[in-house]
DNA sequence: GCCAACGTTGGC
DNA sequence: GCCAACGTTGGC
């Protein structure tokens, strides 16, 4: 069992939208990173937990968690003319690129910001708080896993 | 195989 | 909106 870290704009799709969806599960498209593939495609497992990030917006920071319920398949999305994420490179029989299917499981109390993140000594390894990182997923070490969890509950000041 | 140009990410 | 940092592309 592993954890994971999952960005996502909250204006495209936020925790808000996978709350939402039918039985609360739906597929993580539109990764178009080699790293990230990898990842997605090699080691994410069912039964793997993952915070969903909201990156991009106002206050950035960890909004919920999600649990992994598929492995790695191929992207459909890259086949398709109509969507943002089409990709005449990735071909049916070898296909480029994959997702995951993941299920909504609650939101945090309080988003915690990326301020409080890069603040917690215990992160200071994270690639999340690293200078110039731009993983859209990432693993999360049990040990931080935990102490973000207990930083749900403080008030923010530390 | 190098690397400059380009496009994207994402914090601020 | 700006722009630093990074990944990808493609000419050579």
């Amino acid at each position: 069992m592993a954890y994971w870290l999952m960005k996502s704009e909250p204006d495209v799709y936020g925790i808000d939208d996978l709350a939402a969806e039918p039985d609360q599960t739906d597929h993580w498209d539109g990764v178009r990173n080699y790293q990230v593939r990898n990842m997605m495609r090699d080691r994410m497992q069912p039964g793997d937990l993952a915070f969903f990030y909201h990156s991009n917006t106002k206050v950035p920071g960890i909004a919920g968690i999600m649990e992994i319920v598929s492995t790695g398949y191929p992207d459909h999305t890259a086949w398709d003319p109509e969507s943002n994420y089409y990709d005449p490179k990735s071909d049916p029989d070898n296909p480029r690129w994959y997702m995951v299917d993941v299920r909504f499981q609650r939101r945090l109390e309080r988003l915690i910001p990326l301020s409080e993140l890069k603040a917690e000594p215990a992160l200071s390894e994270m690639a999340l708080v690293k200078k110039g990182n731009r993983l859209s997923v990432m693993p999360v070490r049990e040990a931080e896993w935990t102490a973000i969890l207990e930083m749900e509950h403080a008030d923010g000041r530390g």
